[in-house]
DNA sequence: TAGGCCATCTGGTCCT
DNA sequence: AGGACCAGATGGCCTA
């Protein structure tokens, strides 16, 4: 139960308790919606057709204050709220909260079924509703482009369409992913035969790409094809069903089937974080180690570093980063932030900052 | 502290 | 009548 819900429940039973839709005590409310609402509300419960010379409020204030100065008002008397007719209400009101609580809680949860399919995912770096769902038609956008063309996307150019219309953070974040989640399994040499739709990962050709095979992947940030699997039935299949996108060949890092969380953190600012623990918010949700209940077949999640046999945790990651500065000759002792910045950060600065 | 994002409550409308 | 859906209002949390 998260805290807004609890929380919620507990005003609308203090709302309750108080019987704001009594008449005597609706002048003393302060909070919720305007007394002209409630009272809407009231009228049409009561059938009064004749309440609209004067709101109501000052109707029930004028009766109980006796304001003789002002003119009676015609019509039928409003019918007094009873007891029994209050908690109905009540009863009825909080059913009706109960129920939208739990159908924004479906829409929420399909939007995060959204996320995990999106070309970056991460826990701790949740898109937000408005920018998971431009990013997820930027995402049908530009695979529609790639169906279309029939050729291998351009990473620049496939990276901007992502991007298109998204806020600077997030453009980054996409931007992180498509260039740092390399993976070992789009870096078979297979790959060479046809040419893959490395949405994410390397794309061959491409400047920013880690081109050699075997080569681990950049220790965090991770994007893969496998959101693309999803495909395989379909118009996708003659890209997607290569053996390069086998996501437990051995030969490719030996990248084992999931089971651990999906992308790791990423900063908005592009200055990726160590993985984290997950939180008890987290782990009451099943975000812990195991794959999430949600797991549906076909979509294969973003692998992570710790899930590679022996490279797992913080000691890993660190050889996997070691690793990296090691191959591209860089200094050993070079901040990972520098790392990031000389990767991506300038080149892609360039793209994105208009 | 302002602004963004979010969860929730609420009343209105439409549909079954 | 009751449920689904929608949009406005509100307040909390977080971050720049």
């Amino acid at each position: 139960m998260t805290k807004h819900y609890s929380k919620a429940v507990e005003m609308s039973e203090l709302v309750g308790s108080l019987g704001w839709m009594e008449e005597d005590t609706l002048s003393s409310q302060d909070e919720g919606p305007a007394e002209s609402d409630r009272y809407t509300i009231d009228a049409r419960e009561d059938g009064d057709a004749g309440s609209d010379e004067l709101d109501e409020g000052e109707q029930d204030e004028n009766e109980e204050n006796g304001a003789e100065k002002l003119p009676k008002r015609r019509g039928p008397k409003k019918k007094k709220m009873t007891k029994a007719r209050v908690e109905r209400f009540q009863a009825r009101r909080i059913k009706a909260n109960a129920r939208e609580r739990s159908r924004m809680h479906g829409l929420n949860d399909a939007l995060d079924n959204l996320r995990r399919v999106m070309p970056c995912y991460s826990k701790t770096q949740k898109l937000s509703k408005i920018e998971t769902l431009r990013l997820a038609r930027n995402y049908i956008w530009a695979l529609s482009e790639v169906l279309e063309s029939g050729e291998s996307p351009d990473g620049r150019g496939f990276m901007e369409m992502l991007c298109k219309g998204l806020s600077q953070p997030t453009s980054n974040l996409v931007a992180g992913c498509m260039q740092l989640g390399q993976q070992p399994l789009l870096l078979d040499k297979r790959e060479e035969k046809v040419a893959p739709v490395c949405v994410g990962g390397a794309i061959p050709g491409h400047p920013f790409s880690y081109p050699s095979p075997g080569l681990p992947s950049p220790p965090y940030g991770a994007m893969d094809a496998s959101h693309l699997l999803h495909l395989k039935s379909h118009s996708f299949k003659g890209l997607v069903e290569h053996p390069a996108y086998e996501h437990t060949s051995p030969e490719c890092g030996g990248t084992p089937p999931y089971d651990g969380p999906l992308t790791p953190p990423l900063s908005v600012s592009g200055n990726f974080t160590l993985k984290q623990e997950p939180s008890p918010h987290e782990i009451d949700k099943g975000y812990g180690s195991s794959a999430p209940a949600t797991h549906t077949a076909g979509f294969v999640p973003h692998y992570v570093p710790s899930a590679i046999p022996g490279l797992g945790g913080p000691q890993g990651q660190n050889a996997l980063f070691q690793t990296a500065l090691s191959r591209y000759e860089l200094p050993m002792d070079m901040t990972f932030d520098s790392y990031i910045q000389h990767m991506v950060g300038s080149q892609i600065g360039t793209v994105f900052n208009e």
